[in-house]
DNA sequence: TAAAATGAGTGTACGTCGAACACAAAGGAG
DNA sequence: CTCCTTTGTGTTCGACGTACACTCATTTTA
């Protein structure tokens, strides 16, 4: 190595941060590793990224490929470039959030025999390899913050959702209690939300109304 | 080049939009680019990250260093990896926003011969070089977003400032007139500034209550 | 099939915050 | 001294946020 002459060449890797709704409860997909470094250990799934790739096309083909699901819709989140957060190579990781809704969930997952996946509630995390605890935690405050000002939320809810359920997702968000009156009252006499018709059947209790995001309303501030 | 084994290695830079506000305006530095390719055009200041660096350190370097000012607060945007945004090589950006305060600006700047730097009014921006006109856009974007849903104005605004100068800064950012009645209600009786008791002097007009950020007030989100 | 359990739907009163509005005061320029 | 420029100040009204308890529809169980 000469020490007149920088080396400018890096390695980058991509990571993404899947997650949906169920339940009202928000969940994460994550992988379980199967080979050392940190053989046991649950990471966020991704790949190296080629010359030829940009970051996108990268976690496109990590979503389609690898885990065999449809395309999602991603944001980027952070990049991160500690010089010991591989313990390997010097591995800069750029990380993504990506959203499926639970019924295109159902529908298009395409088993890969290979790996292990599994939906983990973002409140219990297992243990994690590498920096990805890290990581997962900026990836959950960035998606919390994305759902709270932005209208993301229609990603994972793109119809037919009951107020009950939103409601959850905002409580475990904001970290409060909010009164179901007062959210309903908020969302559908502002008009955010539109009553489909529909109620749900087979549950226990009275039946939920079904409701849908109201297209007409471009800013969704509730909270 | 083989075709069954892909190439890995990639080349990173940073940018870095600075950003101060002087007078009520919003104003970013950028520098005059003396060499082909886009010899003439403004770019964003930043250089190539060698592999013994991370992003935040190489940024802080190019700050320091290369521009001649103090250690900045700085935050990381967003990474660039279109395959054709540099016309010379693939080189991957990650762009970064400084925040540097009018004072610490005058007291501690250094003149660098070499290099020509410019402030712009955020609403005024030159001929940029490379894709850093989009870059710069979501640089600004981030900024006004950040200083809408956290606290770094206080950062451009360590003491002493006015509130018809605090309020030209959200008229700016919100692209909405405010009333100056409201907007002074709003900040000093929810406790957010307080005042310092000292005025300004030799202005136009009456002279302006100088206020500073209310330390025990932890979330500020005015608007 | 009747009763209990589960979860969802509904209205009102009060306080706080946001929005609209016009004139007086202090200093600088001529 | 007068005019010009810029800052500081209070009130009213409406909208939205918040607190609060009972009834309704369905499933489960006795």
């Amino acid at each position: 190595m000469s020490s007149t002459k920088k080396d400018y060449n890096q390695l980058l890797e991509t990571l993404i941060g899947i997650f949906t709704v169920d339940k009202g409860k928000i969940k994460i997909l994550l992988m379980h590793k199967k080979t050392e470094p940190y053989k046991g250990y649950w990471v966020l799934p991704g790949e190296l990224l080629s010359s030829k790739q940009t970051l996108e096309d990268n976690i496109t083909d990590v979503v389609c490929d690898t885990l065999g699901l449809p395309t999602l819709y991603i944001e980027q989140c952070y990049t991160y470039s500690n010089l010991n957060r591989n313990p390997d190579d010097r591995v800069i990781a750029t990380s993504f959030i990506g959203l499926i809704d639970n019924i295109t969930l159902v529908l298009k997952r395409q088993e890969r025999e290979e790996i292990e996946l599994e939906w983990f509630d973002i409140n219990s995390i297992p243990k994690m390899g590498y920096d990805h605890d890290k990581i997962i935690i900026k990836l959950i405050d960035y998606l919390k913050k994305r759902i709270i000002n932005s209208n993301i939320l229609k990603i994972l809810f793109p119809s037919d959702f009951t107020l009950p359920e939103l409601q959850k997702v905002y409580e475990q968000i904001l970290n409060i209690e909010i009164d179901r009156r007062n959210f309903r009252k908020k969302l559908v006499n502002l008009g955010y939300v539109v009553d489909t018709g529909d109620v749900t059947e087979g549950c226990m209790g009275r039946p939920a109304k079904l409701y849908r995001f109201n297209d007409e309303i471009e800013e969704r501030n509730i909270f």
